[in-house]
RNA sequence: GGGCGACUAGCUCAGCUGGUCAGAGCGGCUGCUUUACACGCAGUAGGUCAGGGGUUCGAAUCCCUUGUCGCCCA
């Protein structure tokens, strides 16, 4: 046994109902009370060190590095259903014996803790200005504190079973060495510069973006064509125009050109000429440019090189002054002239307002603007000429291309691999300095003497150049995603060799949501690859995002928010968790729906009294909890539910290890209810009627399968499962030492008996149940008493000596009396109900209950059918083609099945003759 | 403009490498205080798998195409 866990085995007994275990399993309660249970069993696997790594694990390490959600606020159902997925697999390899391990952690996301933090000191009229750098600071970590144990607290609700000892944050102090390390680092390879270029700016956040923190919507918008007047070529001569279409008439103030496409023949003659800037009176050079899309509106554009991506490349290459018009406040800069200090908005009012009474207004026209906007506060963001630091990233993606060209690297599902490559392939550089007090500060120093720049992975108190000790730190932070990008080993310790970085890193799996492919997954393989050599993780397994039940996305401003606290508050976390887990496929998007999570609740209940059905009726039977190893089946019934079970253990096994996780847990559904439930522990309280051997075996069974299908289910529904196994090894052995494990959760993975495999049985068993729903059903028709015994007969051919050792189920679970089983018989029971299963006849005889007419309807109907599905059957056999090129085992399949609807006919045909007398 | 996904019973969704695959849950209908469970049990009815074309002996499943909805990138 493993040393943590005696701590826990040990603490355990304070957990259990104080009464005896068998005195406890008959009081259960007749619901599943998860508000009872899911606390308790968390402290005491906290507590106990289960979710630490197992010392005595012989298996691999398995490792997961948890997406660190933001401080700025609550869990949603995304990070629960990140939970859910990564402590599916945590718990499975755990389970398996594999040297497990989760690292949990928060973000301290720069931009959005900044904002909110914000705006509640606005709320109490203070301008963080006001107060300063370090002050405002504390406010923020007195903020994120609050939140981090919020999260904290949410994650142990929804049972992740992470070990938090390891826990970190991405402002911590080591992961702030981290952030220096590779920053130094890169800035001496030369992947880190700083220069002046167009970014993304937020106006309302006053700081630079990078591309991917901006969204582009599509919005309807206005194409304004304005007239520039050409400069005469000589004096007196007619004025001529050029004609320009621009989206954004507030930026001609800051025109510096007008281009056009060398090739475009309409404006052969005007390249070279100049233009006269209409209000400011600026003269612009007509330029020609292989950037400009002769298609777009006239052919001509302006050029603005200070507000426009393109127009700063195309400044830049014919060396063209910039003239900011727009500033930092989303204001006119004085360069605007007459409409400086105006709104941006205000400014291109006004001034097409003026262009118009000047006539140099030639159309307008209605049009589709991709507009930029903040991510994180929806502003219209404005591209803007700034001093920025800038990541190189074309080294860096090359080697992240490799990895997943050359299969080191998995994702799930693969479609997501175009994605990947598609943008590492068309990389920008990456801009990842904040103008933000909240984040990790540049570790760049500027001497006010000498004008030196240095970059130190140390503070510096003076100019390594000059000695002189007026110098002064970059004063901005760093985007939030240069600190997470290195998560998977900046949180095993790294830069530091540390035994946790040597021994689980890479990790396993990195599981998230599909959405932050770009900043953060791609960005981690880059970093993880440049920094330690070897890719951060072998598979990438995103999910799809969680919708409303109308299919739209949530957000607090459409009000459609679901707070997992409150699902888990009315339903449980077991039945949030397995609705997160089998509601959708890998990849794609889900609708949670209420009604699918009660039918999870209902679903854990079903657990919850199956298994009380089984302490109680087995609370008298010592013998502990046999393996599936251990048990004898003796009856039909037993070999089909342990052949069930070993396939079901095969599945859910290389389900699991398949990513397919909806389907595994699905199946384990399937299993326990129709086939455990429905059938097995309802014809155990048959077996359990038999002698001491029949309900030693049969209580056995019963325990041996409950114990196998609550090892398959835990990782799905920690909770219900951790209880009722608790409950099952109390109740039928006291001595701990004899269990095989202290709790569930470290329980070992079911291996499946293929030996137990019988498809005999199945078949049988199959035969058994249809036989039970044929006479059931015919009850049902004439509409029998519940409660009385019909008789009942069978004609079952080579079956009936298999029938008669079944005969009690079918009396049991039919209500009927004694079956009369024959192999054949001669004279049919007059005025009886007659059924097939199969090719066996069942007659209920049922004096007086049975209407001739709506019987024959029945057979009539029947016959059809049948005969429908003969002809279906016949026509592909006599198909030369089918016979010949199919496989032989399916061509043999479909002759069976032929075989046995003309066998139906033929019986059915004589039955109804019969009837029709 | 480029790419991706979805379209299967009234609703929400499974269906992996083409041959019992036409399924589940909810809802509907009929009937149940069957000594675990009404958060339940038994039975039952619902679909030309978005439309069209193709490949194949055989397609919900592969290919092409159209449509609708959604998403990503530019």
């Amino acid at each position: 046994m493993i040393e943590d866990n005696n701590i826990g085995a040990a603490r355990s007994a304070q957990f259990i109902a104080p009464n005896s275990p068998r005195q406890a399993s008959l009081s259960l309660p007749k619901a599943y009370e998860p508000q009872a249970v899911e606390g308790k069993w968390y402290r005491f696997w906290e507590e106990g060190g289960y979710f630490k790594p197992q010392p005595g694990a012989t298996g691999a390490p398995f490792v997961i590095s948890m997406p660190p959600p933001n401080v700025t606020g609550a869990l949603h159902l995304g990070h629960a259903i990140t939970a859910t997925i990564e402590d599916i697999l945590i718990r499975y390899h755990r389970m398996k014996g594999d040297d497990t391990l989760w690292v949990p952690g928060e973000d301290h996301a720069g931009i959005a803790t900044q904002n909110v933090v914000e705006r509640l000191l606005n709320q109490e009229g203070i301008d963080r200005h006001q107060i300063g750098r370090e002050a405002f600071l504390e406010r923020v970590w007195q903020w994120v504190n609050q939140y981090k144990s919020r999260i904290q607290d949410q994650h142990r609700r929804l049972g992740a079973s992470c070990d938090w000892s390891r826990e970190r944050f991405t402002l911590d102090e080591g992961l702030s060495k981290a952030v220096r390390e590779v920053f130094v680092r890169l800035y001496e390879e030369g992947l880190i510069y700083r220069g002046e270029r167009i970014i993304n700016w937020c106006p309302r956040c006053m700081s630079a973006l990078s591309d991917l923190e901006v969204n582009h919507v599509d919005t309807p918008g206005t194409l304004t064509y304005v007239c520039y007047p050409l400069k005469p070529l000589a004096e007196g001569e007619p004025t001529e125009y050029i004609n320009v279409a621009t989206t954004r008439p507030e930026t001609i103030l800051g025109d510096t050109a007008v281009a056009v496409n060398p090739k475009d023949p309409r404006y052969q003659d005007m390249i070279g000429r100049m233009a006269i800037l209409p209000v400011i009176g600026r003269e612009l050079p007509i330029i020609a440019d292989e950037a400009v899309d002769a298609t777009f509106g006239t052919g001509a554009v302006k050029v603005t090189p200070a507000h426009d991506p393109v127009d700063f490349e195309i400044g830049l290459r014919h060396d063209l002054p910039r003239v900011q018009v727009i500033g930092f406040d989303a204001k006119m800069t004085p360069e605007a002239g007459p409409y400086a200090g105006q709104d941006r908005y205000e400014a291109r009012k006004n001034l097409v307002a003026d262009l118009a009474r000047l006539g140099l207004i030639l159309k307008e026209e209605d049009y589709t603007v991709p507009l930029g906007h903040c991510q994180r506060c929806d502003t219209v963001v404005e591209p803007l000429i700034s001093k920025q630091w800038f990541v190189k990233m074309m080294p860096l993606a090359t080697p992240a291309i490799g990895a997943v060209k050359y299969d080191l690297l998995k994702i799930v599902p693969g479609r997501f691999n175009k994605v990947y490559l598609d943008w590492l392939e068309n990389i920008h550089d990456w801009c990842i300095s904040r103008q933000l007090w909240w984040g990790h500060r540049i570790p760049v120093w500027y001497c006010d003497n000498c004008g030196q720049m240095t970059v130190s992975r140390e503070d510096i108190s003076a100019c390594p150049h000059c000695d002189s000790t007026a110098i002064h730190q970059d004063e901005d932070v760093l985007d939030t995603w240069f600190s997470s990008w290195l998560w998977p080993f900046s949180t095993l310790g790294w830069p530091e060799v540390t035994a946790d970085l040597l021994h689980y890193y890479p990790t396993s799996v990195m599981e998230t949501g599909y959405d932050i492919i770009f900043f953060w997954v791609a960005r981690m393989v880059m970093a993880g690859i440049h920094f330690l050599g070897a890719v951060p993780f072998h598979t990438i397994y995103l999910h799809g995002l969680v919708r409303d039940a109308r299919g739209e996305k949530m957000s607090k401003s459409k009000n459609n928010v679901v707070d997992p606290l409150e699902v888990m508050d009315k339903y449980g976390t077991d039945a949030l968790r397995f609705t997160l887990a089998t509601s959708s496929t890998p990849g794609n998007d889900m609708k949670l729906v209420e009604d699918r999570i009660v039918g999870n609740r209902n679903f854990a209940n079903k657990i919850w009294n199956a298994s009380r059905l089984v302490l109680m009726s087995t609370a008298d039977i010592p013998g502990g909890v046999p393996s599936v190893y251990q048990v004898q089946p003796s009856t039909l019934a037993d070999r089909w539910i342990l052949s069930r079970l070993a396939r079901l253990t095969n599945n859910v096994t290389l389900l699991i290890e398949d990513f397919q996780l909806g389907e595994a847990g699905r199946q384990v559904n399937e299993f326990f209810w129709s086939a455990y439930c429905d059938w097995y522990v309802e014809i155990a309280k048959v077996q359990m009627q038999g002698d001491d051997e029949a309900r030693r075996a049969t209580a056995g069974i019963l325990r041996a399968v409950l114990d196998q299908s609550l090892r398959l289910l835990h990782p799905f529904m920690p909770f219900v499962t951790e209880e009722v196994w608790q409950y099952l090894y109390r109740s039928s052995e006291p001595d701990q030492g004899q269990w095989p494990a202290s709790a569930l959760i470290i329980a070992p993975w079911p291996i499946a008996n293929l030996q137990a495999i019988d498809e005999e049985a199945e078949r049988q068993f199959s035969l058994v149940q249809e036989i039970i729903t044929r006479i059931r059903d015919a009850r049902n028709q004439v509409n029998v008493e519940p409660g009385r015994r019909v008789p009942v007969i069978m004609a079952a051919g080579d079956q009936t000596s298999m029938l008669e050792t079944q005969a009690p189920l079918i009396e049991f679970l039919a209500r009927t009396e004694k079956p009369q089983l024959h192999e054949q018989l001669a004279q049919k029971p007059a005025q009886s109900m007659s059924q097939l299963a199969d090719s066996v006849e069942i007659y209920l005889p049922l004096a007086g209950m049975l209407d001739i007419g709506k019987e024959l309807e029945r057979l009539d109907k029947e016959i059809a059918q049948a005969r429908q599905e003969i002809t279906r059957l016949q026509s592909k056999l006599s198909n030369e083609a089918f016979v010949t090129k199919a496989k032989p085992e399916v061509v043999e399949k479909e002759r069976e099945k032929l075989a046995a609807q003309e066998d139906r006919v033929t019986k059915l045909i004589t039955r109804r003759a019969e009837l029709a007398g």
